[in-house]
DNA sequence: CTGAAAGCGCTAACAA
DNA sequence: TTGTTAGCGCTTTCAG
């Protein structure tokens, strides 16, 4: 067919199951089939229609194919933040393993609004998206997440927890990891030990808390409110903890920080004080992003391997969209601490 | 209506506009207008139908709109690494603009490999998304985007550039970024220049490197090949680059980083040799992602504003979308020096 | 091995 | 203001 040739593009100027099946003098029948590499059609169709196929630069349609099957092979990632780098490397790892599955990702974001989430969320599941992963924002319940189990669309957690919505969950153990940097904290021989970000509006930000308190109360040492400064996991929450509780009258020598980023900001807050991470005080983050090992002084942090939690969030709801039934699962991953250079003896 | 009710949730077990119209005795197209809030249905209709489709738990279905509109109100985002927080925060504000617009994102990732590209670019199209934000991977060609164009899909690329393909374009001015930044160590007295990280292969690294030598020569200085380190803007390139250079009999004492990513990996390898940027060294980066402030030292950047390109690059698309005709146009956003503490006189 | 026919859930023309 | 009708592009029985 020379450039010449006008090609018949249907209707609407696209070219369709219908056009070639037309050209081919076979039914769209045959052509879907064919297209399909189905073992039912000879070779020979086979062939033809492929070739004709790619000469009309055919476009298959998933739309279409959507309404038919009622499949989308789409699906939704709604997180609240993918600035953070905990949390985009953990969508890569999801939007990979995904891809290798043979589905696409819809995102949406929607910060620590619980409004915009309805919205977003909303949206999404318009799209019919085979199943979701979420990771809600503060202060979500599972009244927020009904809808969707109501719709009967396959969910997975990651991250963040909602208990009792009966919905798959993909995490870390976050007591433990809080238990973790403490007794490290604890070993240097810290006694006043500080914990900066986190809200306890969120699965993560509660659990760390508490792990937090436990791990403290275990080891002989008070509890004094005074060391905690709770806020959203940012750097600016870092920033500004330090400083809070480097004012008080009794100032602690180390602090766990809620996350990577807050812990970032605290050490910059530090330096703003005078004071040296690794020298004359002692920071533990949380999550190990790949920033942290490259931090000045580098950050000892609990890795949370977002990555496989990702992977395997991915994996999870994969086999739930195959077996719906299935009983909800709950994966807790396991966090290790990582010693670098932002900790030193008391 | 009680909760013993058998909901009528047609054959597929799916509240769609035919239940709803057979419950009230309407038409579908009544439903379907009164859902949309259309003025030309009675507001007494509009109510009953939309608090029943409200009660019923009834979910629009995109997939079938789309394919009676033609439209999905999808855009599809197509980056290569995501992982690089200049690329994650350029995704967000592509991510807000699109959704203030009522757009939802398809996002698909392919690293710096042109078979991925191909394949992931393939899939996102057959979701028919309105049209597509691209930054491709190195050394992809106009040939590779072709089957895009053919297809009549807008598209716009962003940051990087594949030019002569007829496409928008939202990025930055490269070169001028290079100049900025070398005028800026040349006025500190530095007459060894390195240049670290970048890849002919991409718009964004050829074009800073021609900036580079441009303004080295323009400055009466003498361009030395062995002082430029090409590769992907990574952490890990800036680590090896800044110690090749370093190594040489004859050391540059400054260098210019292809972007922040690799300045960072830099910083890392220059404090690896005993030295420390700011002090006995200078390194500027390229983007100023919001961890580049935070460094120690804080890292003297060539700003892009990422997040804008984002904001405009959906906005262009958006514009394109509804006016299909209008001429390719070329968004340079001009960048600028930020100094902060990395660089010092030589 | 191939074709005919129906239908997924929605919207848009047109008619009433 | 509402209903009728047709059809978007695909897959899937069921016949042949």
């Amino acid at each position: 067919m020379s450039m010449g040739d006008v090609i018949d593009r249907g209707e609407r100027g696209r070219v369709t199951l219908q056009v070639i099946a037309e050209k081919l003098d076979v039914s769209t029948a045959t052509v879907s089939l064919a297209l399909r590499d189905s073992p039912v059609v000879a070779e020979a169709t086979k062939s033809r229609v492929q070739a004709l196929a790619r000469e009309l630069g055919y476009i298959y349609n998933r739309s279409a194919a959507s309404l038919r099957t009622a499949r989308t092979n789409m699906i939704a990632v709604g997180f609240h933040d993918i600035t953070n780098p905990y949390f985009a490397e953990m969508l890569v790892a999801v939007e990979e393993t995904a891809a290798e599955a043979g589905r696409t990702i819809l995102l949406g974001t929607y910060g620590e609004s619980l409004e915009r989430q309805e919205r977003v969320l909303g949206t999404l599941k318009e799209y019919r998206p085979d199943g979701m992963i979420l990771c809600p924002a503060g202060g979500a319940t599972a009244e927020s997440l009904a809808h969707l189990t109501a719709a009967r669309i396959p969910v997975v957690q990651i991250s963040r927890e909602i208990e009792g919505v009966g919905l798959d969950f993909v995490g870390s153990d976050d007591v433990q990891g809080a238990h973790l940097a403490i007794a490290h904290l604890v070993e240097l021989g810290h006694t006043r030990i500080a914990m900066i970000g986190g809200m306890e509006d969120t699965s993560t930000g509660w659990c760390r808390h508490r792990g937090y308190r436990e791990a403290i109360e275990k080891h002989g040492l008070r509890f004094d409110p005074d060391l905690v400064y709770m806020d959203y996991g940012t750097r600016q929450t870092g920033l500004a903890g330090i400083q809070k509780v480097l004012a008080l009258p009794d100032p602690p020598t180390a602090a766990f920080c809620f996350n990577d980023l807050t812990a970032f900001g605290a050490l910059l807050g530090l330096r703003r004080c005078g004071r040296e991470a690794g020298l004359d005080f002692s920071i533990v983050g949380c999550d190990d992003v790949q920033e942290a090992a490259q931090w000045y002084p580098a950050l000892t942090t609990v890795r949370n391997n977002h990555a496989e939690m990702g992977r395997r969030a991915a994996e999870l709801l994969i086999e739930r969209i195959e077996r719906p039934d299935l009983p909800p699962r709950r994966v807790l991953i396991r966090p290790e601490l990582i010693v670098r250079a932002s900790t030193v003896a008391a």
